[in-house]
DNA sequence: TATACTATTCTTAGCAC
DNA sequence: TGTGCTAAGAATAGTAT
């Protein structure tokens, strides 16, 4: 009772694997409530569906579905199940399953793309880099590791899908191309595994 | 530019489809950012997977995973994956899938309890509560149509699997009961179809 | 472990461009 | 459509029970 006047408050955290075991816990509970509400609240006011899977540290699984998230997977993993997606989605030919493979690969350029500048912006050495990109935990964590050259590869592939699907599209529907999906949001101009890195 | 202090800020919504095609679009776009945040610091911070595809109500499909969506929804699709299982998840055999069933369950039995008590509480009749309830467009939203002695049947139906899964647990493990998993938040006890409402 | 509290950070609704 | 801004509203880190 009498709850003294606490000078605590909420802290900014850095964003890495929190240490305590305790502490983790109690924080994917909260933010384990927090997604999962956020989501429901995104499928109620904009009419979306939407699953979420969630596996802990410790191999516990977590899920949210609205409808279900059996339903969503099923219509996620089966591209010929898009009875709601709209003409210019079935022209197009565009499987969910690719466009989320894009997304994906979106994110994880563009996430190894900041770093890349993060860390020249630090102006850190090449090597620290490479150290840091390469070897290191914080990137470790994303993704267990990843060539250079691999990267390169990937991003050729990008490039050659992304004028594939430009050009299915264009073939077929004339101006009606697919820009309004979401891997175009991969901005493979920022994508740049820098010359000076490639010297090494 | 000379931009005016204006005096709008953010305001309180309604819980609701946005009814507004635009202003839904800005919305979904806005809290799809955030959600996919979100989800990525919970994967940092606690060192989980997850996994969230989103179809608009345009059927366009969006989707983050870490470390990717189809891992992690492979896991969550086959009981037999779990290699990272802990000895008494392994022992309770009680498979990611059905797992998440339950928490489903849980979650629309408690949406479903909530929008009885709070019909309840406005004192409604019975009938505008029942017209709410089964015709109404927003829990027809959430899901189809779903009738009183279903309802019922689901309750008796989880209320079995619960106790078939603590005694398996039980009989195997002894005291260690399954109390850590979520299917455990379901609180059978309020879920309770008045008798009020049979009584029609 | 779960809940409560509060100061603070983070998110986002409503505008404007 | 997309971006930026601002202030109100939400989420939550840290703490104690």
């Amino acid at each position: 009772m009498a709850r003294l006047p606490k000078s605590c408050g909420r802290r900014k955290i850095e964003m890495k694997m929190i240490e305590s075991e305790r502490e983790r816990a109690v924080t994917l509970s909260k933010r384990h409530d927090g997604l999962f509400k956020k989501a429901g609240e995104l499928a109620t006011l904009c009419g979306a569906q939407i699953a979420i899977i969630l596996f802990t540290i410790s191999g516990k699984p977590l899920s949210f579905g609205s409808p279900s998230v059996i339903n969503v997977v099923k219509r996620f993993m089966d591209p010929d199940h898009g009875e709601q997606q709209p003409d210019y989605m079935i022209k197009a030919r565009m499987s969910s399953f690719c466009n989320a493979k894009l997304q994906e690969l979106n994110r994880e350029f563009n996430e190894f793309n900041e770093k890349l500048i993060t860390h020249k912006k630090q102006g850190q050495t090449l090597e620290e880099d490479l150290k840091v990109l390469l070897g290191g935990k914080s990137y470790e964590d994303y993704k267990s590791s990843i060539e250079i050259d691999e990267l390169l590869q990937m991003k050729c592939k990008l490039e050659q899908m992304k004028r594939d699907l430009q050009h299915g599209c264009d073939a077929e529907t004339g101006s009606l191309s697919l820009k309004d999906n979401e891997y175009h949001e991969m901005d493979l101009s920022k994508i740049q595994v820098p010359e000076d890195y490639l010297k090494l």
